[in-house]
RNA sequence: GGGGGAGUAGCUCAAUCGGUCAGAGCUGCGGGCUUAUAUCCCGCCGGUUCCAGGUUCGAGUCCUGGCUCCCCUACCA
């Protein structure tokens, strides 16, 4: 028997419930091995970053990745369920910096980096706990660590990182010191979710390096770059377009005077006064005009297109000259009496000049630039190309370095007024206004970046040809690992397509890869930089790096490869002997993401292991961002060492924002923490919105749109708890199996079979889109699905379940909604893995024991429903489901209720292929509520024949002929033929070009909708009247019987009072039996019945009831 | 600055190869639903498909120009 079902589900207990039962019955490891050893589906996690508590949107590319996942198990293949944490890198190192008070670098010096480092990955493993917690409450099935045992070793690694441990790996036991574990997570001999700080993850990333360096493309680069005065790093170009932001700077015109041209001076334009301390020249382009104004006594050059916008009051232009004319003339330095600037003059024995640079223009400034090549990277090209001395201002922290006399120490940006002042003293100063720009920014700590000249590490692209790419020769594709990645990108599926395009653009528009980074907890580089003879090495890995090491090897060893413990290493320089320690810079931590197509799957240590898994056959991230950063990154990785695409499939969605369309943000009152989600709505609800949603578009998220999804669900479940309250009510059980065989026993089979073939095409069409990474396509099919199951199967049904129904019929109509329900929980298993799980527990575990005890261990229904199709029975009952439509608009328009009956109904139909067309007349004679259905067809006097043109077919055939047969065929102005064909305004139509309807003729009460006319009788008898009464007072009585609070299956005394002209009477025991009245009485109610009053067509009546026996 | 995408009802979104009458849901109003459903159904209100041209028998859809928004990309001082 079935367990009773409420009315009103609390989803949220339901969830807590199953995830207790699945971790009981270990479902989830039973699901893995029933699929080992079968055909592989590899998915490839994105690695998501361990650094806080996991939000709403991460639930949505996690519902994607699960409900993927869980319907290619239920295909049967074997899969790998790892997830992924991204674990190194400065989000990280500034949220415990954040923790300990710190603002700067030499606060972690002075903490100590090995103690800094640990406390990095403690809380990489808190958050790594914490997610992995959340993330199982979604239902989100991986091969998860046991939340506790992560933080037990996090707490282990606080006390003390060399102590032995032992824990519990998929092989048996492991056993090592702290750190090592730590190290190890994720590996095959422990197990779990992959870590990107891990040992294996490292020693790899050294041998990609190392690889590189083979072939040449690893270089340090003496350049000046966005770096950020608080990180005390420089910024990648990656990840220097996540943080341009609107910004207010000085716009601040200067006088540079000129020494060989007495009382005059140059006008110089910037947004960086800051860096005027380090000036070297200025910018003239060599083909602009120029022009001296004088105001009032003073003398100025600039480009003449700048008069307007650079000058403030009067002048008078004075002379003319092309920029060529200026180059080579000195100037006054603004801050020539610095020592940094002298010391820097003097040893090239240079003075301020006039330069010319063609990209100089006139849309902004004066038209003369500002030449400070230590402070802005064009700058710094343009001052190499002209060798000019280069004068770095300021240190890591953007403070000024000694030298700069009063501005020594103080910090850069902040200065700017002291400056302007300062330059206002001296006789520089022309004019200050406020320009609003978009500015770079650190996308992690929001401070506005510097320029900075540094050395960095970088991966050389290759060279950028100047040709399209199909001319690029094969040759020149060797010579260029961007055309190789790009050849690669070829081979890949990109999902929504503009993927391939956004791909490819970067690629050809990347410069080289900056790998390197001024800071501590990360990837630590394998590069050692000989000073003794300028080469330098990379190292391949852990045993490499021992074999080469010459001292320092036994501080490291036990160790993870971590700052600063495989700082101590040093080894020979392999080209002088001389002893070289590493560079101390740590990676870029896309490096780290980038390996894992390789360091998860054992590339190294299991090679046969990894060829099975890898290529990935899908991957899937929230694109923003990710076309120049994991994307890449694996990209780039795969075809240095494999030259082979990475994944085969990449499919992308977008930005998940608040109800309001903005960002979610707690003081906006827009955000929602997943925690708070989870337990509110529901993580089917949630992940219902989610499959829902349309992947390219940003997703608004709210408690409304979540109240949409749920009813929706609700919709499923009322009908669920319809189907087991009336299975218990009339002790239904399924008979051994699910089974088709009892739906052509019943009354109703066309409607039964309808339902289970709408079932079997859902499965099928809802397989088709998953197959196909379209979880919003199954979504809708489902939709449709459970409408149809509601509000026509179940409608239509209701009276077959009920007792003193025809038993073969009601056995038919119980077998075939459990039959149909079980189909749907299937296929709604990998998008609603708790809803579809409760629905099968019930439905099947409870009552089959043989069959699977998990919905999530059955496999894709369509195997065991594919015989149920019928397309031409679907087709026919949306005939009738118009035609039942057309009815009731005819009702409403005529002021006649449904439950109303009516005498006749008149119907044509189409002239289409039906299958079951009895089955079907009935069903709408039944749903429209009246005697009988009559079809009418040529002959009638209410319908004409019409002609519908089928465009799509004839139109390029007819061209200008259309309007004039559009409107013959309109009207009526046709011939048909025997045959089939048409001839309209002269032009004969095939019978496969036109479908032939019937139209309502001119002055008729009709209804009519794609070739269905329905005309109703709306002559009412005295007998249909009362009948109609009849049906009202049985409504009546049913509404008393819920306000009383009766159960189904309460039986009542009735008084019906009133009605006097009898008419009702010979309905009333009827009306009985559906109420369930033992005892119907015509007079007065006692006082204490609940009573109500309707309104009939025969007059008031007076009704009341009350419970009989011992109630 | 360069490239891509989008613009459809008050809101969120549909509309197949260009096919003649642009549809749903939400909101609002009216009606209905003979005991699953605080649910659903029917109807009404609501449209210059961003604007202006063009191609075509026919344009939400294709082309040109403009406007607005989003994304990608870029060294502009």
């Amino acid at each position: 028997m079935f367990r009773p079902v409420t009315a009103k589900p609390d989803f949220v207990a339901q969830e807590h419930d199953l995830l207790r039962a699945w971790a009981e019955r270990r479902t989830f490891a039973r699901l893995r091995a029933q699929n080992a050893g079968n055909e592989r589906w590899s998915f490839l996690d994105g690695p998501i970053t361990a650094n806080n508590p996991m939000g709403v949107h991460h639930a949505w590319g996690r519902t994607y990745k699960d409900l993927f996942q869980r319907y290619h198990a239920m295909l049967g293949q074997d899969e790998r369920f790892q997830n992924g944490f991204d674990c190194q890198g400065l989000w990280v190192e500034v949220n415990v910096e954040r923790d300990l008070g710190f603002t700067s670098k030499r606060d972690i010096e002075a903490f100590g980096i090995a103690e800094f480092v640990s406390l990095c990955k403690q809380r990489v493993l808190t958050f790594a706990a914490r997610q992995t917690e959340q993330s199982i409450r979604l239902g989100y099935w991986m091969d998860w660590n046991d939340p506790a045992e992560l933080l037990r070793l996090r707490d282990l690694l606080k006390a003390d990182p060399a102590q032995q441990v032992t824990i519990e790996g998929p092989n048996g036991p492991v056993t090592d010191t702290v750190e090592m574990v730590v190290g190890r997570l994720g590996m095959p001999d422990v197990g779990g979710s992959y870590f990107t700080f891990s040992n294996e993850n490292n020693d790899l990333i050294w041998a990609f390096l190392a690889e590189c360096h083979r072939r040449g493309w690893i270089y340090r680069g003496h350049d000046t770059m966005p770096w950020c005065p608080r990180c005390g790093t420089g910024l990648s170009q990656m990840e220097l377009n996540e943080g341009y932001q609107d910004r207010e700077d000085p716009g601040l015109t200067v006088r540079f005077p000129l020494l060989d041209r007495p009382g005059e001076s140059l006008l110089v334009w910037t947004t960086t006064p800051w860096t005027l301390a380090a000036n070297v020249a200025a910018a003239v382009g060599e083909d602009l005009q120029y022009v001296k104004v004088r105001q009032g006594d003073d003398l100025y050059w600039l480009a003449k297109g700048t008069l307007r916008q650079a000058l403030r009051g009067p002048f008078t232009v004075v002379e003319e000259r092309p920029g060529a004319q200026l180059a080579g003339w000195r100037y006054a330095g603004p801050f020539d009496g610095l020592p940094a600037v002298e010391r820097a003059f003097g040893e090239g024995a240079y003075e301020h000049r006039v330069v010319l640079w063609d990209e100089v223009g006139e849309d902004e400034g004066t038209g003369i630039v500002h030449i400070a090549p230590g402070c802005g990277a064009e700058d710094f090209q343009l001052g190499t190309a002209l060798g000019l001395p280069v004068i770095g201002p300021i240190d890591e922290d953007g403070r000024y370095v000694e030298g700069f006399g009063w501005l020594s120490g103080r910090e850069a940006p902040a200065i700017t007024e002291a400056i302007i002042s300062d330059l206002e003293q001296r006789g520089f100063f022309y004019h200050l206004e406020a320009y609003a720009h978009r500015y770079p920014h650190c996308w992690r700590c929001g401070t506005p970046l510097l320029f900075r000249l540094v050395d960095e590490w970088y991966i050389s692209m290759g060279e950028v040809y100047d040709k399209p790419r199909d001319q690029v020769t094969p040759a020149e594709v060797d010579a260029s690992l961007r055309y190789q990645i790009m050849d690669v990108v070829d081979e890949i599926r990109w999902i929504p397509d503009f993927g391939y395009e956004r791909e490819l653009d970067w690629l050809l528009n990347m410069r080289d890869w900056m790998i390197s980074k001024k800071r501590y907890y990360g990837l630590a580089l394998p590069i050692y930089d000989c000073r003794a003879c300028g080469r330098f090495d990379v190292i391949g890995g852990r045993q490499e790096l021992r074999a080469r090491a010459i001292e320092g090897w036994d501080a490291f060893e036990g160790h993870t490869p971590h700052r600063p413990f495989v700082d101590q290493v040093r080894i020979a320089c392999s080209s002088c002997g001389e002893p070289v320690s590493r560079i101390t810079d740590v990676g870029n931590p896309w490096l780290d993401a980038g390996i894992v197509p390789f360091s998860t799957l054992h590339y190294r240590e299991d090679p046969e292991y990894w060829s099975k898994w890898f290529p990935a056959d899908f991957v899937t991230e929230s694109f923003p961002g990710q076309f120049r950063n994991w994307f890449y990154a694996m990209l780039a990785m795969s075809t240095v060492l494999r030259r082979e695409a990475p994944y085969k499939a990449l499919f992308g969605y977008a930005t998940l924002f608040g109800e309001d369309g903005r960002p979610m943000h707690k003081s906006w009152g827009n955000a929602i923490e997943f925690d708070e989600a989870a337990e509110r709505m529901g993580v089917d609800v949630m992940r219902w919105m989610y499959a829902s949603a349309r992947p390219d578009d940003n997703i608004l998220f709210g408690w409304h749109a979540a109240d949409e999804a749920r009813r929706e669900l609700l919709v499923l479940w009322n009908v669920y708890a319809f189907f087991v309250t009336y299975a218990r009510l009339g002790g239904w059980v399924p008979e051994g199996q699910i089974d088709r065989a009892t739906v052509d026993a019943g009354a109703a089979a066309a409607l039964d079979r309808w339902i289970l073939s709408r079932a079997a095409a859902t499965a099928e069409g809802a397989g088709e889109r998953l197959a196909d990474f379209d979880a919003l396509g199954a979504t809708r099919l489902v939709s449709t699905f459970i409408d149809d199951l509601s509000t026509w199967y179940l409608r239509l049904s209701r009276r077959r379940m009920r007792s003193g129904a025809d038993p073969a019929d009601r056995r038919a109509a119980f077998g075939t909604l459990h039959a149909a329900l079980i189909a749907l929980s299937r296929t709604i298993a990998p998008i609603l893995p708790f809803l579809s799980e409760t629905l099968y527990q019930n439905l099947v575990v409870s009552v089959i024991p043989t069959l699977p005890d998990s919905v999530h261990l059955t496999s894709w229904p369509t195997d065991d429903t594919a015989s149920w199709r019928e397309p031409a029975l679907e087709a026919s009952m949306a005939v009738a489901r118009s035609a039942v439509d057309l009815a009731r608009t005819l009702r409403g328009q005529a002021g006649l209720k449904t439950r109303q009956p009516l005498a006749r109904l008149w119907l044509a139909l189409p002239d289409r292929d039906l299958a079951d067309v009895d089955a079907l007349l009935e069903v709408i004679r039944a749903e429209a509520n009246v005697k009988a259905v009559e079809r009418i067809g040529d002959e009638s006097e209410l319908v004409d024949r019409g002609v519908k043109v089928l465009l799509p077919k004839v139109g390029k055939r007819l061209g200008s002929r259309i309007p004039a047969v559009m409107a013959a065929a309109r009207d009526g102005r046709f011939e048909l033929h025997p045959d089939g064909s048409v001839t309209i305004e002269g032009e004969t139509l095939a019978a496969d070009e036109v479908e032939v309807q019937a139209t309502p003729r001119p002055g008729t009460a009709v209804a009519h909708h794609d070739g269905i006319v329905v005309v109703i009788d709306t002559s009412l008898t005295p007998e249909l009247r009362a009948e109609g009464d009849a049906r009202e007072l049985q409504r009546a009585i049913q509404d008393l019987r819920k306000d009383a609070g009766l159960e189904l299956d309460d039986r009542i005394t009735l008084w019906v009072h009133g009605g006097a002209d009898g008419s009702l009477d010979a309905y009333l025991s009827s009306v009985a039996a559906e109420t369930l009245a033992d005892d119907v009485r015509r007079d007065a109610a006692p006082e204490d019945a609940i009573a109500a009053t309707v309104r009939l067509d025969a007059g008031d009546v007076r009704i009341a009831l009350r419970p009989t026996g011992g109630a």
